[in-house]
RNA sequence: CGGGGUGUAGCGCAGCCUGGUAGCGCAUCUGGUUUGGGACCAGAGGGUCGGGAGUUCGAAUCUCUCCACCCCGACCA
């Protein structure tokens, strides 16, 4: 992508409306833009960084048997009502009318539309357990939506639903979740921890919260460190195998929000080993038995002759809550510093001096050439000063930058700068090249 | 919803107390000089001062009212 072709409306100064440093960089980046309290439009390169973090949910969500689908936005309030949740969901909802003085709401999540597909579409025991999914907006009328797209009112979610004929077939589809989503965030760059949390009337303890450790974090969480660095199930893991031991090395090490905290069995840990933190709620995972299926008369035959309600549970991820929490744990001073995997493009290819024949036609060269090879680049080949196109690649922060100046040219160098480490190179252009394609392809390698 | 605050050019702000023809910096446009880390000179454009009502000869400024947004708390991906 030529820079004087994208729409990229950055911004010198911080906008007053942000207090915490994604929500500021996402405005600063020109990613995104407020429409109305918690309600944001995407911007290009925001919804670059939205739509490859959807696709890596997508993909772990594939590999773990899910199958994907796409509800609607707007509902209607019957389904709502079968459940009982119409009237308790509460202010929450938005509650909208048709023309026809229809009762409609705008989803804020699907438990309800699901399970009145899947009954409608599913009578044996033979046809589970199934998983289904979408990726889809939400919208929750918080009481206080803050921090940009952080706790945004109308988000994206990627929600799952699993159906089981018995506690024991739902327990494995649960775990399944659990090791995708310890894949998902760990692909994004993203140290997520699982830990414990309110399963509220339903009991049990299936219900988790995956954290990301951030100084901006809302809830308190703590844990054992060992946590933290954990090894990720790798991507040949076998999900329809059994994957209680990746289940039970995580849960068997203390972990838990401030609300389901037991001091006394966080005194146990060893106290250098004690990580009391602050934390993002990126995912929430639940099993609730019949829940839904129950009052929504969701049965299957069962192989013993007998119709059986079905076991549920829903596996939801803050997609659009992510790209803040992302940015939240890698940025410095000077803007983002996206992880390659969700960077909106991997390399930004400057021209210093635009218009000179020398510097176009190798800027010209590696753009087609890093193209070729699968290579995002973002090529500033605008007339821009120099100081004002370091700013702007700095604030937003991709991976790699190859530099094209004619002084360079004279000695037949361009520079390459990892932002990772901060190491600048100086190589020859076909040199760059490599190392910039080599090292992206390496990165964007499914770990 | 309770408490606190802010609305003046695209962004950041001053002006308001003490009413008298709307300003500053950055950004934008034109011309020129520049060009290796947020340039310089000269000129230009851009405003329902959040909306409505009132007081007044006269309101960004005073009064009333509505709205929007932000921050602190309870809720949540």
């Amino acid at each position: 992508m030529r820079l004087s072709k994208f729409f990229l409306p950055v911004l010198k100064e911080t906008p007053a409306e942000a207090s915490i440093v994604s929500h500021q960089l996402m405005l600063r980046a020109g990613m995104m833009r407020q429409g109305a309290a918690g309600i944001y439009s995407w911007l290009p390169l925001g919804h670059r960084v939205l739509q490859k973090i959807a696709q890596i949910v997508r993909e772990e969500q594939n590999r773990a048997g899910a199958v994907e689908m796409l509800m609607p936005t707007i509902q209607s309030a019957d389904l709502w009502r079968e459940s009982g949740r119409y009237d308790a969901y509460g202010a929450e909802m938005l509650r909208i009318s048709d023309r026809q003085e229809r009762e409609m709401l705008y989803g804020p999540t699907n438990e309800e539309l699901i399970t009145e597909i899947f009954r409608a579409g599913v009578r044996s025991y033979k046809d589970l357990p199934k998983m289904l999914y979408h990726i889809q907006w939400k919208f929750r009328d918080e009481i206080r939506p803050r921090f940009g797209v952080m706790r945004g009112r109308e988000f994206l979610m990627k929600d799952t639903y699993s159906f089981d004929l018995t506690p024991e077939d739902a327990r494995k589809s649960y775990y399944k979740m659990f090791a995708a989503y310890l894949r998902t965030f760990a692909r994004m760059g993203l140290r997520a921890v699982p830990m414990k949390a309110d399963t509220g009337p339903i009991g049990g303890d299936l219900s988790h919260e995956f954290i990301v450790l951030a100084e901006t974090g809302e809830s308190e969480v703590f844990c054992h460190r060992k946590l933290v660095d954990m090894d990720i199930p790798p991507a040949d893991t076998d999900f329809d195998g059994d994957l209680t031991g990746i289940f039970e090395g995580r849960t068997s090490v203390y972990a838990a929000t401030d609300e389901m905290h037991d001091e006394a069995a966080f005194n146990e840990i060893p106290e250098a080993d004690r990580l009391s933190a602050r934390g993002i709620e990126v995912g929430h995972i639940f099993y609730f038995g019949t829940k839904y299926s129950e009052p929504m008369n969701c049965k299957v035959m069962g192989p013993d002759g007998r119709e059986s309600l079905v076991e549920m549970g829903s596996y939801g991820v803050g997609v659009s809550r992510l790209v803040g929490a992302i940015i939240e744990a890698h940025h410095d001073d000077n803007g983002c510093k996206w992880p390659v995997a969700v960077a909106p493009f991997h390399v930004g290819l400057v021209n210093l001096k635009a218009g000179d024949e020398n510097t176009d036609r190798v800027c010209a060269e590696l753009y087609t050439k890093l193209e070729e090879a699968g290579i995002e680049v973002l090529y500033d080949d605008t007339g821009a000063r120099p100081g004002e196109k370091f700013a702007t690649m700095d604030l937003i922060g991709l991976p790699y930058q190859i530099v094209v100046g004619p002084r360079g040219l004279k000695d037949g160098i361009v520079e390459v700068k990892d932002c990772a480490t901060d190491e600048k190179q100086e190589l020859a252009p076909e040199q760059a090249l490599n190392l910039v394609t080599t090292s992206i392809q390496q990165a964007l390698q499914v770990i």
